[in-house]
DNA sequence: TTGCTTTCTTAACTTAAGTGAACGAGCTGT
DNA sequence: ACAGCTCGTTCACTTAAGTTAAGAAAGCAA
C-alpha cells in the first residue's frame, strides 16, 4: 500500500529515504468497510481522503433523499469543502465498498508541509490539476443531456456503473432513478435496431 | 488597478515592498473591448487572467451553437485548463464586457515564484479554495431542477442576470433560451399569485 | 427456507424541456 | 432614416424527465 502512494507522489516530487519515513511514520492507512461513515453531513473535520482501494461516495439529504453527488474510486482525492472553509460540512461522506484509504489531518499536512516545503509544491500541482479536471467535468455535464452523460460515463469510468447501486449513480447523473432506467431501456432498443 | 490586486493577495500572503515592486515591474494590466478573444478554441496558451474590472466567458461551440458554461467577474481568477495540461484549449475566451484584466503567462509566475517562494503557498491556498467552490457549484447544479438553478443566481449573482446576454446565461444553466424565457414567466405568474 | 428490506424496473400520468419557426424590439452602420 | 443583424420571446409540437405507485428481483437475517 505504501508503494501506491509513493508512486502517486512520485508524479509530482521526487522523495527521498528521509522523507518517504516521514510519510510511513504517519501510519495514514486505514480498512474501512462497506457503508461506514467517515464524515457526518453538519460536522466538521480536517480529514482528507485518498483512495488506494474502493469507493467512497459525498451525498446530501434533500426533502429526505440521498443526492449523491461524487464517487472516489482508486487514486483518486477527495479534501472535503469544509476542511478548506473551516465549516460545518453540507454532505456525508460514505464508504461504498470496503477499502484502503489514506486519511490525513491537515494540521499533519500542516506540520509535514513545514519540514519538507516540497510538499507544498506537490498540494498546489495537485489542487491546481484536479481544479483543471473538475471544470472539465462541470462544463462536459452542463452542456450534455441526461442520456449523453450516461454515455460518457460509459466511457470514461465503465467501471462505476457495475460497481455502484443504480439510484446512486441516477443522482450523480442528476437525474431521478426511474429515468436511468427508462434511458437505458431506450439505449438497448437503438442498439438492437 | 494595483490597489485591488495587492488586496486580493493579501488575504492570502503578506507582500512587501521588493515583492510589490517585483509585481508592479511585470505590468500585468491589459484593457480589454468587449467581444475581444483572449483565447481561441484549438489553441494553446499559458496565460492566466484575473478580472479586475468587467466579465469573460468561456465557451464552447456544439454543432455549430455557442454553449457558455463559465463567466469571470470582479475578483475572479482564471486559469484554463490547457494550461494545466500543456493542451489545446476545448473552450473559447471571450471578453463579456469591456474590462481591465491582469493577464499573466505560466513562465513569469513560475520565475516570480522562484524568487519569492510565498507566491507558492498563495497559489496553493488559492485553487484549494477554488476546487472546494467548484464542487460546491457543481454539486449544487446536479441537485437543481432548472427553476432552482435559476432562482440560486437570482441569490447568488443577480448582477449577472443583468449585465450578460440571455442566451449566454441559458446555456450557463444548462438550458435552452427558450426554456429560460417559459421559466421565467412561469416565476412571474407565480409572483402574481 | 421464510420473511423482511432494499433495489431496480415498469407503467400511467403530469410537467417541463427541446426544437423549429415566426415575430417584434433594439442596435449598428451606412 | 433605413436595411440588416442580433436578441429575446412566443407558439405549436415533440420528446423526455419528474412523480407516484406497484410489482419483480436480489440481498440479508433469523
Amino acid at each position: 500500500m505504501q508503494n501506491i502512494l509513493f508512486d502517486f507522489i512520485a508524479k509530482y516530487i521526487t522523495l527521498n529515504e528521509e522523507e518517504k519515513d516521514a510519510l510511513t511514520s504517519l501510519s495514514l492507512f486505514h480498512s474501512v468497510k462497506k457503508g461506514t461513515v467517515l464524515l457526518e453531513a453538519g460536522q466538521k473535520t480536517k480529514n482528507s481522503f485518498f483512495v488506494l482501494k474502493g469507493c467512497i461516495r459525498t451525498f446530501y439529504i434533500q426533502d429526505g433523499e440521498e443526492k449523491t453527488t461524487a464517487f472516489y474510486t482508486e487514486l483518486d482525492a477527495l479534501t472535503p469543502p469544509c476542511v478548506i472553509t473551516q465549516t460545518p460540512s453540507d454532505y456525508t461522506i460514505s464508504c461504498v465498498e470496503d477499502s484502503i484509504l489514506s486519511i490525513s489531518h491537515s494540521d499533519m499536512e500542516a506540520e509535514i508541509n513545514r519540514q519538507f516545503p516540497k510538499f507544498d509544491i506537490m498540494c498546489k500541482m495537485l489542487s491546481e490539476e484536479l481544479l483543471a479536471k473538475e471544470r472539465i467535468d462541470f462544463d462536459t455535464f452542463k452542456t450534455s443531456s441526461p442520456e449523453q452523460r450516461y454515455l460518457n460515463l460509459l466511457q470514461t469510468r465503465p467501471d462505476l456503473i457495475q460497481r455502484v447501486p443504480q439510484h446512486q449513480l441516477a443522482s450523480f447523473l442528476g437525474i431521478q432513478p426511474p429515468s436511468l432506467s427508462r434511458l437505458r431501456a431506450r439505449l438497448l432498443e437503438k442498439d438492437k435496431s
